[in-house]
DNA sequence: GTGAAAGCGCTAACAG
DNA sequence: CTGTTAGCGCTTTCAC
């Protein structure tokens, strides 16, 4: 499969590389080119079905017209709908996107970047599960654009989109009391050191806190990320061996959530009257689900376009921008789960 | 941002560009080079964190361990799954990733082909909505490895791992049938020239006929799919006022039985009292709904696995081994809808 | 054990 | 209006 390069254009034409290139890349006017060659190069380009190398031109120019996104997981429905909204407002800036899972492996996150550096790639958008950001930092310093979404890490001046999971935890839990829900457990997903996670945590102790109620470290599950249905299985068993009187599960994750329902169905446990279930993030089916399921929204869609947007401007700017802090207030959705 | 190079770790150790970059790539002890060059050179590479330029790399030796994927909507679940699937079998093989969507345009469809030979991709595997195949057709005349998913296209001899979506629909509506459903509409996607579409639709009234029942177009809905609440919404209504009699809806695609889910659900039409639905493709929420849907379920995972595999071996063979077939028969999955 | 030199395909500065 | 030249960073052949 030997592509066909400008030189092929070229010589068949016999003019040079140069003229090609120029009258390919749109400068045929600038450079006064006649319009007969112009259209003789056009055709002929089209001809022989020439498709620029882009690792040469890369090489060249050092710019690719590609960002790249990591994230947790591609599959989990909140990510792919960020990928989805992300890819159609890069793609109308004429970017490409290349997306990566990092399955929470800190190391092959790591990797990614190192991979996407390597691919030249001229900015990242990143959901990162880091806990050494060593990598993270490495952008930082060679001011290299990217913007983090979704979870915040302990790096001052980069810029950031998340939702403001503290106040989403908070306001769930607060929606519980209010309903009368008094024993209120919590699950939470690993990685825990995460700051999604650790937020909704502080989140459901602080609204407990706040109404002078104790916090039970009984009542904090860790449900393990890639074995969400046996540990959800586990604790729920737990509850009811050793806290038959709770009332409430906060779910702080979709995927977990999904897990309590087949595990509360499967045990006859009847969503709210016998057990409440709280979730977070908002998925199509929680509209339709037997029972319907309260949950605290985040702005999916705004975290997608805030974050090209921010991405754009601090690539424009070759990483020299004020770094951006944006932080979305989640919205409760009151279904019939609680 | 100046990255480092290969010459910046030679020249900063007084030795050659050739010397480190046969010690990077694991050559140093074909080369017979001394274990303490070698080791000086890693050092320094990590020292100066440097990481190979792609771009260079693959203008040299025209490979990028890259493989492109496009399909039509990445945020759709039935995508994302194969998309998380293909990743991760890729990722294992060394391979890296790039996901695009078209959005069924068939300009932007070849535009991503282009664009993903223009990046060097060393293979593609396409969900392809093309009604003129020339793009694809071109792959094939370059002996490019690529394998279709999902969707035929009309091309002899080339790689495709798709379900047989005609039995599929075939064994639905049958079902229907035998439970004694007589008055049956079918909901399809558009565009629907696409091969799963219209086989869903063949198979809809293969059923039908088999059954010595009439078919009616009336019957036969097309919701756009970039219009689907809109069109269902339309679909439904004209059902009400012009069939009232009709007992069941074949919802041939995840996002319409989403769709009318929620317009029953507005017009308080109760599934399966009133009318019967039935949908294809599996997604988790299926389980939870109410009520749980009937569906026709395909191995997602299989056709990402064995898409992947195929692709491989092709890439293997330069695009020179004999092309594979494979259709895979979907299962019925029947729960409370029907 | 190591280095020099060529070349992948493209673009940009400069020359006519 | 068009061509020459150099070089982006890497790998590979061949030479010492």
């Amino acid at each position: 499969l030997k592509k066909t390069s400008i030189k092929d254009i070229a010589n068949s034409l016999n003019v040079s590389p140069t003229l090609v290139s120029l009258v390919l890349n749109g400068k045929g006017d600038d450079n006064g080119i006649s319009q007969i060659t112009q259209a003789k190069v056009i055709e002929k380009a089209k001809e022989l079905n020439y498709s620029p190398n882009q690792a040469a031109r890369t090489l060249r120019i050092g710019k690719t017209e590609t960002i790249g996104l990591i994230v947790s997981d591609i599959a989990n429905p909140f990510y792919a709908q960020i990928a989805g909204r992300v890819e159609r407002k890069a793609s109308k800036a004429g970017y490409n996107l290349i997306v990566c899972s990092t399955y929470e492996d800190t190391i092959k996150e790591n990797d990614l970047i190192r991979m996407l550096i390597s691919r030249n790639v001229d900015g990242m958008i990143i959901s990162s599960s880091a806990v050494n950001c060593s990598e993270i930092f490495k952008l930082k310093k060679a001011k290299f654009p990217f913007v983090l979404i979704d979870r915040k890490l302990p790096i001052q001046d980069i810029n950031i989109v998340a939702s403001d999971n503290k106040s989403g935890s908070y306001m769930a839990v607060n929606h519980l009391l209010e309903k009368g829900y008094r024993s209120i457990a919590i699950f939470l997903i690993t990685p825990t050191h995460i700051s999604s996670v650790t937020e909704r945590k502080e989140g459901y102790i602080q609204a407990l806190e706040d109404a002078d109620m104790n916090i039970d470290d009984q009542l904090i599950f860790e449900i393990r990320f890639d074995h969400i249905m046996e540990d959800s299985e586990t604790a729920i068993k737990s509850i009811l061996s050793k806290n038959p009187g709770l009332e409430a599960v906060f779910s702080s994750n979709n995927s977990i959530t999904t897990a309590c329902l087949k595990i509360f169905s499967g045990l006859k446990i009847k969503v709210p009257n016998d057990m409440a279930l709280f979730s977070f993030d908002d998925v199509d089916w929680f509209e339709f689900s037997e029972p319907k399921i309260s949950t605290v929204a985040q702005s999916v869609d705004e975290i997608g376009d805030q974050a090209v947007d921010i991405l754009l401007e601090d690539i424009k700017s070759n990483g020299e921008m004020e770094k951006k802090q944006v932080f979305l207030m989640p919205k409760l959705i009151i279904r019939e789960s609680t």
